[in-house]
DNA sequence: GTCTATATAGGGATAGAC
DNA sequence: GTCTATCCCTATATAGAC
C-alpha cells in the first residue's frame, strides 16, 4: 500500500504526480510570481507533459486555488487566541514569527494579491475570512496585553491598531520588494518586518514593557 | 493655432491622440488593472486601430511609464516638507489628503505594484525613489512635531513609525480592496485610509493633542 | 496516468497602403 | 496620422493514442 501514502506537502515521501505538481507550482510561483509562470513552464520543470498536467487540474487556478487550500490550513493553525493565560509579549513575537514564516512559505498570494483575488471569487472569500480573523485576533491579544496591564489604550485605539498591524503584515514582503530592497535573504526581511509590526504596539505599552521590548528588538535588527 | 493646444491630462481642450490614448488608458487601467486592460481594449475604447496606438507609443509599457511619470510629477508636489513654521496636525490631515487622492488617481499603479515594478527597471527605479522620498518627508515633518512639542518620541520611533505611514499608506487601498471592502466609494475609502494613517501618531502625541486628534478623527469616520 | 499532437484564442507588435 | 492586414508567439486547454 505504498501508493497510497500520498497527500499532503513536502516532508518524507517524493508522492504521486498530482503532489509533485502542486509542489512545484509553489517553489515556482514564490520564485518568478504566479502571472509570470505558465502552466508550461511547470510541466517543463517537472519534465512532464502539458496534457498530463491537464489531467490532474481542469486549469491553473484549480492549481492555485489547491495551494491556497494548503495556505490556509496552516495559517489558521497561527491564528488562535493563546489559552486561558493572559499573553505577554514573547507570545506575541513567537506568533507573528509563525504568521511571517507561513506567510512567507506562501509568498506568491502576497505578491500579486489584489489581482489574485478579484480575478477568482472563491480566493477572494476565503483571503477575506483569513483577514477577518487575523483582524479579529489581533485586537483580542491587544485586548489581553490591556487586560494584564501590560499596556493601555482605547477601544478605538485597539481596533485602529488591529487593522494596521494586519495590514502591515498583509503587506511587508511587498513594501519591502518594492521600496528597492535587495534580493531578499528570506529570514532578515521577516525579521524587519515583525519589527515594524511590533513598533505599532510599543508606543501603547507602559514603560518597563517599552523598555522590555526595545530590548528584545534592538537584539533582532542590525 | 488651435491645434497646438496639446500637451497635459485632463482639463480644458480634449487634445491629440497621444493624450487620448493616455487619458483613456489610465482610466481602463484604474478601472480594470492594468494586467486586465490590452493595447487592444484601449484602440477599441478610442475607436482607433491598433497600429495607430503603436504610432504613438512604442509597447504597452512606454504607456504605463508615461502615465507613471505624469503620477510622479504629481506625488513630488505634495511630498515637500512645508516650510519655515512648525507643522501641525491640520497640515499634517492635508498633506495626507493630497497624497491620498493622487495615489487615487493613478491607483492602477498601486493595485500591482509588485509585479509592475519587478517587470520594468525604470518604474523599479522610480517608485523605490518616491518612497526613499515620501519616508523621509513623513520623518522630517514627525520630527518637527516633536521640534513642535506636539509630540514625544525618540529617533528610533520616529524611523519605525513613518516607515509604516508609508507602508499604510502605499497599500491602503490594496487592504481595502483584499479585505472585501464594497464597491469603492472613493473618497470614503481615502477617508478612512487618512484615519489608519493618523493613527499610527496619536499614540505619540500628548494629551491635549491626542483628545484634538480624536476629535478631528471622529468627525470623519462614521 | 501519461504522451503527442493539436485546436483555439488572444495579445503584442509591424508593414505598407492611404 | 491613421488604417488594414497580418505575423508571431505564447498560453490555455482538449482529443485520442498508448
Amino acid at each position: 500500500m505504498a501508493t497510497k501514502a500520498k497527500s499532503s506537502s513536502s516532508s518524507a515521501g517524493a508522492s504521486k504526480t498530482r503532489d509533485r505538481i502542486l509542489d512545484v507550482s509553489l517553489v515556482m510561483f514564490n520564485e518568478r510570481g504566479e502571472p509570470n509562470v505558465t502552466t508550461n513552464h511547470i510541466a517543463d520543470e517537472l519534465e512532464i507533459s502539458p496534457g498530463n498536467l491537464y489531467y490532474h487540474f481542469r486549469n491553473k487556478d484549480d492549481i492555485v486555488e489547491h495551494l491556497f487550500a494548503r495556505y490556509e490550513t496552516r495559517i489558521d493553525q497561527v491564528l488562535v487566541v493563546p489559552d486561558e493565560r493572559l499573553p505577554n509579549l514573547e507570545d506575541i513575537w513567537m506568533q507573528l514569527h509563525l504568521a511571517f514564516e507561513t506567510m512567507w512559505d506562501f509568498r506568491f498570494i502576497y505578491r500579486d494579491l489584489v489581482d489574485l483575488t478579484s480575478r477568482n471569487r472563491k480566493l477572494r472569500m476565503h483571503f477575506s475570512r483569513i483577514i477577518k480573523r487575523a483582524t479579529a485576533n489581533a485586537a483580542e491579544v491587544l485586548k489581553g496585553l490591556a487586560a494584564a496591564e501590560v499596556l493601555r489604550a482605547s477601544r478605538d485605539e485597539i481596533q485602529a491598531t488591529a487593522n494596521n498591524i494586519i495590514l502591515v503584515a498583509t503587506f511587508w514582503l511587498s513594501f519591502n520588494s518594492v521600496r528597492g530592497a535587495m534580493v531578499e535573504k528570506g529570514s532578515e526581511d521577516l525579521t524587519e518586518g515583525i519589527h515594524q509590526v511590533m513598533m505599532l504596539i510599543a508606543p501603547f505599552l507602559r514603560d518597563a514593557e517599552r523598555l522590555h521590548l526595545n530590548n528584545l528588538a534592538s537584539a533582532y535588527v542590525r
